[in-house]
DNA sequence: ACTTTAAGATACGGCACCGTTGCTTAGAAA
DNA sequence: TTTCTAAGCAACGGTGCCGTATCTTAAAGT
C-alpha cells in the first residue's frame, strides 16, 4: 500500500496501489500518464456489477452489431467493440481472435429463422407476405444496416462472402419467395416451368436494389407493386 | 524483380548526402534508419523519368482504382495510393485532401458514358443490348469491382452515396433499360402504363443481385433469360 | 467461509497511417 | 542557358489499433 498516492478515481486507485516487484520506478512512470479522455466510440462506463457468461456475450454481440452499422465491417476493431461493450479487450481475445468472428456469431444469433408459410389458395397474398418477411429483416435495427454492410464487404472479399453464406444464410433458412413458388408449383397453382433461378430471385433482387439505392427498405405499397408488376407477370399470372 | 529491393537505393543516396545547415547531427539520425522493406501494397519503383500533369494524374487515378478493388473503399489511404502509384504523398496532398476525393475523380473519368441507342423495331434485342451495356460495365476491370465496393460503402454512409450519385452516376447518364423503355413507350411498342419505377429497375436489379451473390456478372445467356422471363412479361409482352 | 474462475483495468512495444515540413531536382518555359 | 515550377524524397510528432502480459477483484462454485 504505497502511501501518499493521489486518491484519483476510486476504482483506478485500487490499481495504482498494486504492488509490483520493482514498484518504485514503475510507479514513477505511471504517475506521469494522463487520463486518456474522450475517444471516438461511445465509452460505456464501467458498471458496478460485473457481467459474465451469456450476459456478457450478449452485450458484446450487441456492441459488434452497432459498431458495424456505424462504421461498417471494414472498420471493425477489437478496441472499438470492447469500448462499445464496456468491457476489456482481454475478454474479447479470450473468446475470439478477430472482430469478424464476433460479427459472424452475432449475426448467426440475430438472424431470424422464420420461413414463409404459404396457405389457403392465395398466391398473391403469400408472395407479398414472403417479401414482407424479407422487408422486416432489412428494416429491423440493427440487423438491416449490418446486412447491407456485409453484402458490401462481401462484394470484394470472397472468403467473407463464403463465410456469410456458410455461417449465416444457410443455417438460417432464409428462403423467401422460393418457398412460396415451390409450394404453388407443386400444387398446380403455378406452372413449374416458370419457377426458374430468375423468377425465384426477382422479388428479393428488387428489394435489395431499392434498399441499396435509397438506403431504406421500400414501403409495403411498393412491395405489392413488385408482386403485381413483375412477379405475377413473370409467373404467367399477369393481373391485367 | 521486386521493387524496393536494397540495391535500388541509388536515387535515395542522392538525398542522404544532401547538405542541411545542421548537417552533422541530422545525418547521424538518418544513417541509423533502415530501409523500410516490403510493405503491403506493391511499391512501384521510382522511375528514371519524372511524370507531371496529366500523365501523373492518370497514374494516380489508376492506382486509386486498383487499391479500391483490392482493399475496398474503407481501407483507402493516401500512403497506399501513393505507394501504388509510385509517387510521393506530397504530390497527392497537393491536389486532393482525401483518398475519396481521388476516387471520385477517377470514377468520374473511368465511368463509360455510352447510352443504349434503341433502333429498328426490336424491343427484345434492344433490352438485351441495354443490359449488356450494364454488363460490360460490371465486367470491366477495374471498374466493376470498384463499383461494387462503392455500393457497399454507400450502404452505411449516406454522404458517400449522395456523392456517388452526384459526381458519378448522374453526370454520366447511366440510364440503361430506362432509355429503351421510354423509347418504345413513346412509339407505341410498349404500353406506357407499364413503364413504372418497378419495371424500369427490374433489369438492373437482377444484374446487381446476381453479381453481389456470385461475385461475378451473369453470363450473356442469363441476361437473355432476365429479358425473356421477367422484363418482357412485366411489359405485357410475355414471349410464351 | 474458502477456493476457483473469469472479467476487468492498465501498460507495453510495434506498426501503419496521418498531415506537414524542408529540401533536392527533373522537366518545361523563358 | 538560365529560370521557374512541380515532383519527389525523407523525416517528424501524433494517433489508433494490434496482440500480449500482469495483476486485481467480482462472481460463482464448494
Amino acid at each position: 500500500m504505497t502511501p501518499g498516492t493521489p486518491e484519483a478515481t476510486d476504482t483506478r486507485a485500487a490499481h495504482e496501489t498494486r504492488e509490483t516487484p520493482e514498484a518504485t520506478d514503475v510507479r514513477a512512470t505511471r504517475e506521469g500518464t494522463e487520463a486518456p479522455e474522450a475517444r471516438e466510440t461511445p465509452r460505456t462506463p464501467s458498471r458496478a456489477t460485473r457481467r459474465r457468461g451469456r450476459a456478457l456475450v450478449d452485450a458484446i454481440h450487441d456492441a459488434v452489431l452497432r459498431e458495424t452499422t456505424e462504421n461498417g465491417v471494414a472498420r471493425l476493431t477489437m478496441e472499438g467493440v470492447a469500448r462499445r461493450a464496456g468491457t476489456a479487450k482481454t475478454s474479447l481475445y479470450r473468446r475470439w481472435s478477430t472482430p469478424e468472428d464476433i460479427l459472424m456469431e452475432a449475426l448467426h444469433g440475430a438472424y431470424p429463422q422464420e420461413e414463409p408459410s404459404p396457405g389457403a389458395d392465395d398466391l398473391r397474398g403469400d408472395l407479398v407476405a414472403a417479401l414482407m418477411l424479407f422487408h422486416g429483416l432489412m428494416e429491423q435495427e440493427p440487423l438491416g444496416p449490418v446486412m447491407l454492410s456485409c453484402v458490401a464487404e462481401a462484394s470484394y472479399r470472397p472468403e467473407f462472402n463464403e463465410r456469410l453464406w456458410r455461417e449465416v444464410y444457410e443455417p438460417r433458412g432464409g428462403r423467401f419467395t422460393a418457398t412460396v413458388l415451390r409450394y404453388y408449383a407443386d400444387r398446380g397453382g403455378v406452372d413449374p416451368a416458370r419457377v426458374t433461378p430468375v423468377t425465384i430471385d426477382v422479388g428479393e433482387a428488387m428489394m435489395v436494389k431499392y434498399t441499396l439505392d435509397r438506403l431504406e427498405p421500400p414501403s409495403p405499397a411498393y412491395v405489392e407493386r413488385i408482386v403485381d408488376e413483375v412477379l405475377l407477370p413473370a409467373l404467367g399470372r399477369d393481373p391485367r
